[in-house]
RNA sequence: GGCGCAUUGGUGUAGUUGGUUAACACGCAGCCCUCUCAAGGCUGAGACCACGGGUUCGAGCCCCGUAUGCGCUGCCA
């Protein structure tokens, strides 16, 4: 029986990253019909926060990745990994070393290890040099019953290697030699990460370890670990990083937040697409022609053999706004957002109304199949769920803004449509019955006598009714904003003579 | 510095046991459609498969080296 888990560390929001390593965890539960666990790896007291916390489970929701059993939270298996730690000292398989707690800022502290790995290489590093090492039991004991601060290392043998078959790196090996004596048990009593995941993917049954190829080499260390507690390792499959486009490590600090999974909930991202998205980065199915897929088809194609091994790049640019995240991320939302099915996406069309106070109960009630209608028209050219409440604000709100240049393009640029555009609503409003059809008669009727291009009225038209420059095809925009509103709009005192003098983000 | 991992068009990927015009999707350009913008249809540009050697009748696929990128090297996870 498979038993998979996701173990964040709540140190800041849920990032795309780890987002996909509990999606391929799910999937490869679900596809072996195993179970799903989540542990939070708090042992990191400083930084972890409740918040972090909140924020994964929220994206977890979002993604529709739901665990089995009970979250299990790592702090709180503190006394079972000292137990460990401890029990480990008693049988010579680790020692507790005296040297004082050297302080390291978090800042700047990889350049910082890097350059001091650099100084020891040069001069030769022993790992096994530690003085404590060897000293004898009696000794230890006496000095740890005094009461002399010690943290507890690993006694990595002198000789040796550690082996490992990695499901998607393959055979991996590393020599002892070049592995330190890691700690496992802080001088303060915290446990650390290497001993405290062994411990809890043991207790917890972990059958398969699905993460990020940023642990790739820490296994080892884990291994070793499997070894003197004399366990056998789960299986280990490790996943390929994604990457910001520069190729450079996807960061808060770096990027903000369109690396933070919320933040294409927040944006107007249809769950399933984003989830969609996310599986093709790095994996790809057999049948590798077809990308768009439900979740069933993706938990039934899932394998762990489809893992890539190679880095993917996640494209974004946060200076422009039509390609703040990736290209085939929005294309994939847009697809997602006109193909779904209608009543699936009514729901979310719904929060994003409200969220914006434009969700009328009606649309619910007597006015749902108009409300049906209006989004099975407009989502045909939506990105993001986002699209409904500023593109699409028009068609649920008398209250809209007008797009300077659209503004300028269908109404100003010909001064006739001043007394054209209200000569056309008194047309429209004797059209019965009111259908996309028969108002595009009486346009085009109207039209011809006039002497003018339908598409100078069309295009008038379309500015008036939404405020925009694109948008549906009209006839079918005069069928859903309604006879009444349609002439009213066409009407409406858009004082467009004195726009050009007005700032244009005050048109109104 | 050491160790490890990777390397197919701008991006995500496909490339069966090495076999002849390197495939698909996104993006980009153009055309068609058209009341605009999308969608859709068609067409196109874009990769000497990181580079250099080798093995072979033949290599994107195998071997070696180099470069580049990434990861680990912490009393962080």
């Amino acid at each position: 029986m498979i038993r998979v888990r996701f173990a964040p560390s709540p140190t800041g929001y849920l990032h795309i990253g780890s987002a996909r390593t509990a999606l391929f965890n799910w999937l490869y539960a679900r596809n072996t019909g195993g179970t799903f666990l989540l542990r939070i790896e708090d042992t990191d007291l400083q930084r972890s926060t409740e918040a972090s916390t909140r924020s994964i489970i929220e994206g977890l929701e979002w993604l529709g990745l739901n665990y089995d059993e009970e979250i299990v939270f790592q702090s709180n298996n503190a006394e079972n990994h000292r137990r460990a730690a401890r029990h480990l000292v008693d049988e010579g398989r680790a020692y507790r070393d005296f040297t004082p707690k050297v302080e390291r800022a978090d800042a700047g502290i990889k350049e910082g290890i890097a350059e001091r790995a650099r100084a020891q290489a040069a001069e030769g590093v022993n790992h096994r040099n530690n003085p404590y090492r060897d000293l004898s039991k009696e000794e230890s004991d006496r000095r740890a019953r005094d009461g002399e601060p010690f943290a507890i290392r690993l006694k990595v043998p002198e000789v040796g290697k550690t082996f490992f078959a990695d499901v998607v790196y393959g055979e991996q090996s590393r020599d002892y030699a070049e592995i330190e004596d890691l700690v496992l048990l802080r001088s303060d009593g915290h446990p650390l990460y290497n001993l405290a995941v062994v411990i809890d993917d043991l207790d917890m049954n972990v059958t398969d370890v699905i993460r990020g190829q940023d642990h790739l080499t820490n296994t080892h260390k884990q291994i070793l670990i499997y070894e003197v507690l004399d366990r056998t390792p789960p299986r280990f499959a490790h996943l390929p990083l994604i990457l910001a486009p520069n190729k450079g490590k996807l960061s808060k600090r770096k990027h903000g937040e369109v690396v933070s999974l919320t933040t294409y909930r927040d944006r107007g991202f249809v769950a399933a697409a984003f989830r969609n998205f996310l599986a093709l980065l790095g994996w790809s199915p057999e049948e590798a022609e077809k990308e768009l897929m439900t979740l069933d088809e993706l938990v039934t194609s899932f394998s762990l053999e489809g893992i890539h091994r190679s880095n993917a790049v996640f494209n974004f640019n946060e200076t422009d706004p039509r390609h703040w995240t990736d290209d085939k991320a929005l294309w994939m939302n847009a697809e997602y957002i006109r193909t779904m099915p209608l009543a699936e996406l009514i729901p979310l069309v719904k929060d994003e109304l409200r969220s914006e106070k434009l969700w009328r109960e009606e649309y619910g009630e007597e006015e749902r199949g108009w409300f049906e209608r209006a989004v099975e028209l407009i989502r045909q050219r939506f990105f993001t769920l986002k699209d409904f409440s500023t593109q699409g604000r028009a068609y649920f709100s008398d209250d809209f803004d007008f797009e300077p240049a659209a503004v300028k393009k269908n109404l100003i640029k010909d001064p006739k449509l001043k007394e054209l555009l209200p000569q056309l609503a008194d047309r429209l409003e004797a059209v019965e019955p009111w259908t996309a059809e028969t108002s595009e008669q009486a346009l085009r009727a109207f039209s011809d006598e006039a002497g003018v291009k339908a598409g100078l009225l069309i295009n008038g038209s379309r500015t008036m009714l939404t405020g925009q420059s694109v948008g549906p095809s009209m006839f079918e925009v005069f069928e859903i904003i309604g006879r009444e509103r349609s002439a009213q709009r066409l009407r409406s005192g858009v004082p467009w003579f004195d726009v050009a003098a007005e700032p244009a983000d005050n048109v109104k």
